[in-house]
DNA sequence: AATCCACAGGAAGCCCGGGAAC
DNA sequence: GTTCCCGGGCTTCCTGTGGATT
């Protein structure tokens, strides 16, 4: 090992460590307990126990925005169920369904019906199967739609059990694959002769109820649970709790916690999001070596959060727009006073022509800059300057060399980091 | 006051791909 | 497999506009 080697690694051994243990600040993280959840936990408990007492169970619809702690929630108080069920005389079964993933019809009965027959053979060994002329399972494609539900439908009757299935996302469902399923679900009641079905539905978007079947609708919301935002206080006792978990103590400076949850707390009371901010400003006191997190980590990992977001919706952009955007940022480099529409679309044909390019009309590049300034990528106002027309003027809201970065890495405009612009452009 | 610039942005219609219906 | 429909991306054509200049 060569001597600078060698004090990379004591320099890195010397170090204090920050986290006792980062994972509890993830967003996969479910917790023990739930601060400023009492009261849902309570309902939730108290709707989803009735079945267990012989009452016929009910469809339950949950709503709030993201991070105020639905889906943990909804896992807390199922975890619970499940274990309590064993002493009654209705085993409860909790299927948790994230609909982001599972999005149609098919899957959302086959992955069911999968669930379902694995618990048979769990409970009545291998063989079990074939003697109830049940499947040893279902094809994640390829058969009729009806006789994977005919599956599902068998596998749960076939015990005295309940069935609680949890649809997270249940808009991003509804909106790819309509309620198709949600309408076979919630009828199922009726034929089931020995199970019984609940289903939770779990959404961030209200609205998506008005796209439903009025049928489905009544049926889904027979209880409906909202998941109120927290507020900057209630932020700020569960990122104390967590805290306390994750970092050695003593690490954070006074303030820092005030700041995440007050952060969060603009931002319709997320606290994934506070979660989030203060991990990432833990990691970024870790990374230099800093003894203790202070506030001005958490104003660069505010910073840092908002930039890696502004990156993504980059890299995901069209092609067309990367390069009505990397005309913008040429134009920036090149230090053009103002840059406005009619230099852009000079710039935007140059590249295209040097990358191969259809070049699109100005009509449509002028709507590709209003996009790229909704997104909030670039500012652009329009100003006039009287004789010499109307135009836009447009500023970068992010810094350009990561930007470039992110194009750069299309390949569909590959050898972009080639291209030059001609010196009189620059002039402007 | 009239003119004129360099666009903004609305309207209509074309084209194409994907999905549903037959 | 074919046909039909729909929506998104795009073009073409057009009218509108604020303020410097004439």
């Amino acid at each position: 090992m060569t001597k600078s080697s060698e004090g990379i690694f004591e320099m890195l051994l010397e170090t204090k460590p920050i986290f006792k243990n980062r994972e509890y600040l993830r967003p996969t993280y479910t917790p023990e307990e739930l601060p400023h959840r009492e009261e849902q936990i309570h309902q939730l408990a108290r709707i989803l126990a009735a079945p267990l007492r012989g009452e016929t169970p009910s469809n339950l619809f949950i709503y709030g925005k993201t991070g105020t702690g639905k889906t943990a929630t909804v896992r807390y108080v199922t975890k619970e169920l499940e274990r309590v069920s064993d002493r009654s005389p209705r085993k409860v079964e909790v299927v948790y369904l994230n609909c982001e993933i599972v999005n149609t019809q098919y899957r959302i009965l086959a992955t069911l019906a999968n669930v379902f027959l694995e618990k048979a053979r769990e409970r009545y060994g291998h063989g079990c199967l074939s003697s109830f002329g049940m499947p040893q399972q279902v094809p994640m494609t390829g058969w009729p739609t009806d006789q994977v539900y005919r599956c599902f439908f068998d596998a749960i009757d076939h015990d005295r059990q309940l069935a609680v299935i949890v649809l997270d996302e249940i808009d991003k469902l509804v909106l790819k694959s309509g309620d198709g399923v949600l309408y076979n679900l919630t009828r199922m009641n009726s034929d089931l002769k020995n199970a019984k079905v609940s289903i939770v539905g779990i959404s961030n978007d209200l609205n998506f109820m008005g796209y439903l079947d009025p049928r489905v609708r009544s049926s889904l919301s027979e209880e409906e649970l909202v998941f109120p935002p927290y507020n900057a206080l209630q932020l700020k006792d569960i990122l104390e709790k967590r805290a306390a978990m994750s970092f050695i103590d003593g690490v954070l400076d006074n303030g820092v916690i005030g700041l995440c949850a007050a952060h969060a707390a603009r931002e319709h009371g997320d606290a994934r999001r506070a979660l989030d901010l203060l991990r990432v400003a833990g990691e970024l006191g870790e990374r230099e070596g800093a003894e203790m997190i202070t506030v001005e980590h958490v104003r660069r990992a505010f910073q840092k959060i908002e930039q890696d977001k502004m990156l993504e919706v980059i890299r995901t952009l069209p092609t067309q727009s990367k390069l009505v955007l990397y005309s913008i940022i040429l134009l920036g480099e090149r230090g053009a006073r103002r840059i406005v529409t009619g230099d852009v679309y000079s710039v935007y044909c140059m590249l295209c022509r040097q990358s191969g390019l259809d070049i699109l009309t100005s009509r449509r590049v002028s709507d590709l800059i209003s996009e790229l300034d909704m997104m909030g990528i670039i500012n652009a106002c329009i100003i006039s300057k009287g004789r010499y027309g109307r135009t836009k003027e447009i500023t970068m809201n992010i810094q350009a060399i990561q930007a470039r970065a992110a194009i750069q890495e299309d390949y569909s405009i590959s050898g972009l980091e080639a291209l030059t612009l001609p010196r009189q452009l620059t002039l402007m």
